[in-house]
DNA sequence: ATCGCGGCTGCAATCGATTACATCAGAGCT
DNA sequence: AGCTCTGATGTAATCGATTGCAGCCGCGAT
């Protein structure tokens, strides 16, 4: 005797569906996946029965029969850092529509488990954030991949970027035209290829304008940014501009020269990297290179699709993503008020 | 004739360590899973053979035969908010360490994709940072669900938050200990729970303490702050102090008021909610109510866990997590040089 | 009448693990 | 020797879908 609240109370199954719509199992599946095979009559009686048993497919099973994930994941080396919201939104949306589910890690795990993130079954692509990864783990894991924003030689995969170096000068050529002639760089972490190509794109652009440009260490965190505006007030002649490599390094810059008494751009022109979502609202709105967050997420999740579904390759490397420099309100020309020293 | 590459190209599995142990594929997968329970010598010889040939577990087809996912999803009505990625993070920390994959879902989607998110068996466990969505939705998924921060009376599931009246109320005394009389709440969305209750908050503590409370409405975003600091600059006379119902729509009044040349806290004290990342660092450094977010998103996640694995059901509500007051230099004592109207 | 063909449908194998149950060897005991 | 018991291992069913292959039916052409 069956009892009558198994059915009711598990979970449907195809089999459920196809005894309620006397059919077999074989027709409930290209019912559902691809309805232009069965019959006209026979596809309505199906859905009927989906509609009956409130069947929903199991994507365990699925997946293992078809020996995919309809999955992608995310691995960005810090999940809190407000700078991946808008990326994480953009591959979500882009992802979602087309079926696939998200799944996100930070990438800084020990590395076996790493390895087995991309080894298990889970994933059909990955995206990735974070270019400091061991190389033989990532070419690994043998899946479509592509780097957004950060990227890495060694890694076998496309990056989704903008061109950092080509930016880095949109700033200091901005400087240099508000007439500025001694400028400050505060980097990024030394090993960081952003780091290296903001700089590189300063220097670049210091030469070119025939500016002096002092670096200062830092490692795109407010703090770094705090400590460089101390060691920048106790300069003698102080610069007259400051390029921060990151926003959140411009912040912590102007909240500790508002602490020491200097106020920006009075004082100080400041421009940062990025256009977080704060940085027009901050005080003074902060000039920033912008970075088109959600733009490289959506254009890194499509090219992922496109390899699924065709089967074929990720190409080699992508075009920069265009980048623009936002002027607003944390940058003027130099103070008049100072001496202008000839040595 | 068995290609040699068939064996090294492809995913080894189970089967494959079997052969190289020379047991059977039941031994391998109970050395792997319960070493305990085979033999010393066998378990070695497994060990092994997983190295040689480079083994990594199915998911899938562990899933499908245990019927569930190890996989925890996290639903956000925006996952770019700022408010969320620490969340994110902490919950992430905790399921990664157990051995679950985290999913991330926009939760404001089409209602049978929603649906189906619970369903499709990728899933064992929801948290929820949506308390707006469709409760028949919600309840018809059956599987552990937490909710955090916000919360929706008619989910069948307990709540991770603080207590949102008690902590606008600490906002409130604060200004008025401050010596302000006159203030104004910038509200958040009309039909949010968190919105309702830090009204109500601050409506008792203003009736308690005798202060004139004026609303204003708003929606927690920069934008509806900019709205109310010129709604407010309009009135006469005009209150002395602002709490906004997040630190977002603070950031906007307090930009906006900079923009209309009035200085805060000299002219108008402003006190947040949430105390987001930039907090701190903005200019001047805002007072609000701190909400461990982290904490929140650890607690949330531990006993899902828990309820996963003592199989037990969550309790049906948790103690508020503990808040407080971050005063910082948004706030000060009302300007003197106002006159003082009697009427 | 026969054949071929196209359109639907069903049967049963398959994906890769886990696990209930059976088996077996050896130890310990009478 | 005979029996039981325990621990290690193997056999085969199972999870729930997809899909290659084959069968069936009806129709038009030969």
């Amino acid at each position: 005797m069956t009892r009558p609240e198994d059915r009711s109370r598990r979970r449907p199954k195809i089999a459920d569906v196809a005894a309620t719509a006397g059919v077999s199992t074989a027709t409930v599946s290209r019912a559902l996946s691809n309805p232009g095979l069965v019959g006209e009559a026979t596809r309505a009686r199906v859905m009927d029965a989906v509609e009956v048993t409130g069947y929903r497919i199991n994507s365990a099973a699925r997946d293992l029969r078809q020996r995919r994930a309809r999955s992608l994941l995310i691995l960005a080396p810090n999940l809190s850092n407000t700078f991946f919201g808008t990326i994480f939104a953009a591959i979500q949306k882009v992802a979602g529509e087309a079926g696939l589910a998200v799944q996100i890690s930070d990438s800084r795990l020990e590395s076996s488990r790493l390895a087995t993130l991309g080894h298990d079954g889970r994933t059909d692509a990955i995206v990735l954030l974070d270019g400091a990864l061991d190389p033989e783990i990532v070419n690994g894991w043998r899946l479509p991949l592509v780097q957004l924003c950060e990227w890495n030689e060694d890694y076998d995969a496309p990056a989704i970027t903008i061109d950092n170096a080509a930016a880095a000068r949109l700033a200091v050529d901005h400087l240099a035209q508000l007439g500025h002639r001694r400028i400050v760089h505060v980097e990024g972490p030394p090993d960081n290829v952003l780091a290296i190509h903001r700089r590189a794109g300063a220097q670049a652009g210091a030469t070119a304008r025939g500016l002096e440009l002092t670096l200062l260490p830092g490692d795109f965190t407010m703090e770094s940014g705090e400590t460089a505006a101390r060691r920048w007030a106790a300069m003698t002649p102080r610069p007259t501009a400051v390029f921060c490599a990151s926003d959140e390094c411009a912040f912590g810059f102007i909240a500790e020269c508002a602490a020491m008494g200097l106020a920006v751009p009075a004082d100080v022109s400041v421009v940062g990297f990025d256009d977080v979502d704060f940085a027009g609202r901050f005080l003074p709105a902060l000039t920033t290179v912008h970075q088109p967050r959600a733009e490289i997420g959506r254009i890194g999740a499509e090219r992922l699709l496109a390899a699924l579904e065709g089967g074929r390759p990720l190409g080699p490397r992508a075009e920069p993503v265009p980048t623009r420099l936002v002027v607003r309100a944390s940058t003027a020309a130099p103070p008049t008020t100072s001496p202008r020293p000839k040595q």
